[in-house]
RNA sequence: GUCCCCAUCGUCUAGCCCGGUUAGGACACCACCCUUUCACGGUGGGCACCGGGGUUCGAAUCCCCGUGGGGACGCCA
């Protein structure tokens, strides 16, 4: 049984898209559970809107979310060069076998692949002009997700253009064949071209690999498939706002595939044991970015404490207000413990905790119009600073302790106390556990905001 | 317009291949419970086999035709 060989051939014309890491992921997952080989191949043939800067993206990518390449640029292999840039050697070398078995033609500077049948001239409508269609047998794709896939490939077509640079449908069979690619797993959108590649297999007289399309990913809203302009398109994106790589590949595994049962949250080793091409969905799926934060909330939840410690304060170093965030590393610790079980993201993390770290935190004007207009809040208030003033705040269950003691003197309840205490101390109303708060703040901090409302 | 692909809750999907299920799960939504806020969690609820024809005792499942959605029709990839 020959090794099992994939490509992920990204072209770095534009920032990384959420369906090129699915595509990347596909073939990363068939190339691990086969233990075969996963090549990552650049394609950079158009060298109008290369970049550097893309291709630099697409590596930060792939590793950010853990699919590592076992042949391709930066750590070569057997096959090399990885770009196709670099390749121009090979194209050259294989193009000279198809000249020489008289499949190509020069026409307007470039040179064309040349179908073998009985040709005619037909007007086609929609592109508005004359085209010569070639009578040939329809090219069979035996596909391993959609079967058994005909169509008429019946006009020649461009291979090297005029400017000398070989195009896509040549190098992409040029280096299959050279790679020894044995499963072609690309988009959907790639369906269409497949009877050019296989006449372009045909035509090298070598065995054809295996193809495996794979369904779309649509808008969230609106028509279309996913494109770069749209909103939770670009990976780097999910990484800017400190969403979990393990999480986004296992929402990504769950678009167009599924272990066969109900679960859903699984390791990626699970998924690598599970994963197989005839499991591969048809149909393309839409994107729902409510299902990722989801699952998002599940993988940081079940985070162990230091390692939700250590991965938001990477995600502060990166924000504006991080510095002031992380001048005392313990008490930052602190924070994000009392923050962890009750966010859905990083992102959301700032806007959480902000009023933490600096005390010209803003008040919100409902809640205050709301919390400050029932009862006798300043007395509360006042109550609340003799409390704290000698109170041992040492631990969330004596805090809790001394403010029931302290509300039952009085004949009120807990609430009573909590929502003005929240109030002063945060701003606003939601947050976490008041006992917490007041443990992680700290007497001093409490008292000073506790006093500040009572003067305000 | 031509060609290709697809079709189960609003969304991701199981079931389809090898016809017989109260058509299952998850996200979202609603209600209730838990609760010192907000979340988490728990319980319950509403929500789907695109339409029409066949085949069959019986069709989400097999076939055909519509319709709808998607993709491709470049000297882009």
């Amino acid at each position: 049984m020959s090794q099992v060989r994939v490509r992920f051939a990204p072209s770095p014309t534009g920032f990384f898209h959420i369906g090129s890491a699915r595509t990347a992921l596909f073939n990363w997952l068939y190339a691990r559970h086969t233990g075969g080989t996963f090549i990552l191949r650049i394609e950079d043939t158009d060298k109008e809107r290369n970049s550097e800067e893309f291709l630099n993206v697409i590596y930060g990518s792939l590793n950010w979310l853990g699919m590592n390449w076992d042949e391709g640029p930066k750590i070569g292999g057997a096959f090399g060069p990885y770009r196709q840039s670099e390749r121009g050697h090979i194209y050259a070398e294989y193009l000279e076998k198809l000249k020489a078995a008289g499949r190509t033609y020069e026409k307007d500077g470039a040179i064309w692949f040349k179908l073998l049948g009985d040709r005619h001239e037909v007007f086609d409508e929609h592109r508005k002009k004359t085209v010569t269609k070639v009578k040939v047998a329809a090219s069979v794709i035996d596909d391993q997700i959609r079967g058994r896939v005909e169509r008429v490939e019946d006009e020649d077509f461009v291979i090297v253009r005029s400017d000398g640079n070989p195009v896509f449908h040549f190098v992409n069979v040029v280096d299959d064949i050279a790679m020894q690619i044995t499963h072609v797993i690309r988009g959907a959108d790639h369906l269409p071209n497949t009877s050019k590649h296989v006449e372009l297999f045909k035509a090298f007289g070598v065995p054809m690999p295996t193809f495996a399309h794979i369904p779309l990913i649509l808008k969230e809203n609106g028509p279309g498939k996913m494109s770069k302009r749209d909103q939770g398109a670009l990976i780097e994106e999910y990484q800017k706002r400190g969403f979990l790589p393990e999480a986004l590949m296992n929402f990504l595994c769950l678009l167009g595939w599924n272990p066969g049962d109900d679960r859903e949250k699984m390791p990626i080793v699970d998924v690598i044991r599970l994963f197989d091409l005839p499991g591969v969905n048809q149909s393309d799926a839409r994107f729902d970015a409510k299902k990722l934060a989801h699952m998002n909330m599940t993988y940081l939840l079940e985070l162990p404490a230091e390692g939700f410690v250590a991965r938001a304060k990477e995600f502060f170093q990166k924000q504006p207000t991080g510095a002031a965030a992380l001048a005392d590393e313990n008490y930052f610790r602190e924070v994000m413990l009392l923050a962890q079980p009750k966010i859905k993201g990083f992102e959301e993390l700032p806007a959480y905790t902000g009023y933490f770290f600096t005390e010209d935190f803003s008040i919100d004007a409902k809640v205050r119009e709301k919390v400050m207009g029932k009862g006798e809040p300043k007395v509360r208030l006042a109550e609340l600073i003799e409390l704290i003033k000698t109170a041992d705040l040492s631990s969330d269950a004596g805090i809790e302790e001394a403010l029931k003691t302290l509300a039952a003197s009085k004949g009120l309840g807990f609430g009573d106390y909590q929502s003005v205490a929240r109030l002063a101390v945060s701003g606003t109303n939601v947050g976490p556990s008041i006992t917490g708060m007041f443990r992680v703040l700290g007497r001093e901090r409490v008292l000073a905001r506790l006093g500040r409302l009572v003067a305000g």
